[in-house]
DNA sequence: AGATACTGTACCGTTTTAGTCCTGTATATG
DNA sequence: CATATACAGGACTAAAACGGTACAGTATCT
């Protein structure tokens, strides 16, 4: 079906309520909110903070914020954080790994082709554009609103 | 991993291999100039033949051809054929599936953006763009070499 | 010190996938 | 017409991936 994992739509649910949400929430708090579970939650969470999506502060009152601006995060950004490299096959991925076929294979890197393409198209899809809320808003009027919300996000969670 | 099913993946190998031999191949025949083992290929074939990328002949000096013209079908139609429709997502697709969150879901058929840049960047990926040979060939001249072979075909396969 | 909240890892049950096999049907050939 | 070839369809099993959970540890605030 070529489909993303569960986890990775799930996630997706989660960083909109993160996007439209106060600058840092605690993992318990984004669950309540999104209706997934608390253990999944934190588990996408502790995913993203690896990456330089999200990033989190501990202790009391801690909790996760956007590590940057999130309109510039992508789709493929998001998907890679989840799941690894976008690689549509074994044989055309960065990993080295192969089909058995590899020695007589008559098509050597040519899904490159296609990982390029799919690559490319997840990359122009913002995480912004998954948000509801944007269908009735002016692009720019949003961006800004939330670059003023979350700027602060991540240096306050920085310090 | 974003990936494609490894049957997909042996399943652009085969087409390949059918795509620069003769016009008419059985599932063993192929199998052994592919490498793949031969229960796989006849499963391959066997689905690619309900869509109308191949077309069968029993009996005989029987098997497998292409339906119609093979430069002008696309990696998303033979993705499509092997997995079904290209749906990132349970909840984006067109069976009407969703996950269990579709009550409260914040974000009701975004990921159909996702799909259609996915779906229309394979759409542009052709299946002969996968075949080496074709690096080293003038395009034009590759898709008459392979129309005037295979065009034949699909009619003797129709008679 | 104690409560809160993230970190990392390991575990297990479920689901999906890959691969195999068997029975049936259609066609060419002698 | 008998027989060999070759596709059609579906059932079945083993293996791998995934989803979900649990737990012990660490950092921070009050
Ligand atoms: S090595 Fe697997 S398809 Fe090429
Ligand atoms: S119903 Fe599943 S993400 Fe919307």
């Amino acid at each position: 079906m070529l489909r993303v994992n569960k986890l990775t739509d799930y996630a997706v649910v989660v960083l909109c309520d993160l996007l439209r949400g106060q600058a840092l929430r605690s993992a318990a708090d984004l669950s309540a909110s999104s209706g997934v579970p608390l253990p999944t939650v934190a588990k996408i969470l502790k995913q993203l903070t690896k990456t330089d999506i999200l990033q989190s502060v501990r202790g009391v009152n801690g909790g996760y914020g956007f590590a940057r601006a999130p309109q510039n995060i992508s789709m493929a950004e998001v998907i890679e954080a989840l799941e690894g490299p976008i690689a549509v096959t074994g044989c055309a991925g960065d990993s080295g790994e192969c089909c058995e076929l590899t020695d007589q294979c008559p098509m050597s890197g040519h899904w490159t082709a296609v990982n390029v393409a799919v690559r490319g198209s997840l990359a122009e899809v913002r995480l912004i554009d998954m948000l509801p809320e944007a269908r009735f808003m002016d692009p720019d009027d949003l961006s800004s609103n939330i670059a003023a919300r979350h700027a602060p996000a991540a240096q306050q969670a920085q310090a």
